[in-house]
DNA sequence: AACCTGACGAAGA
DNA sequence: TTCTTCGCCAGGT
């Protein structure tokens, strides 16, 4: 284990940041972070810290407002989560983005 | 220093 | 609309 990153950890605040009931996307909060090109780091947070730091995994999803787990049975979890929110998770597991994207504009008071 | 990986994403075909 | 390709990033599988 290292100490992460200034931006790995703006990332991670971020992300505990999301409020019930909206979502965010990869690419969207790598670019609150700092860099919009560092979707994948995000992901790659998610995938290996979400235990470590307690993180709301569930609310990030993909730009095209997909649920990107892998598996069936994962996708499936997920999308039990998101609707305990009250968020409406539609066929092919897709959400509506412009109603549920969690509109941030800066993290300055974050 | 080099290489590999992932719950990405935009652009093409 | 779906599939493929390619570029990106930081951590370490």
């Amino acid at each position: 284990m290292s100490i992460p990153s200034d931006f790995t950890e703006q990332i991670i605040h971020i992300i505990k940041s999301i409020p019930k009931g909206r979502v965010l996307t990869y690419g969207f909060i790598a670019k609150l972070a700092g860099n919009p090109r560092a979707a994948r780091q995000v992901s790659w947070i998610l995938h290996s810290s979400s235990k470590k730091y307690n993180l709301p995994w569930h609310r990030v999803i993909s730009s095209n407002g997909k649920i990107s787990l892998k598996s069936f049975e994962d996708r499936q979890y997920q999308k039990n989560l998101l609707e305990q929110e009250g968020i409406k998770v539609l066929d092919g597991f897709k959400v509506n983005l412009e109603k549920y994207l969690w509109k941030i504009n800066s993290i300055e008071n974050l």
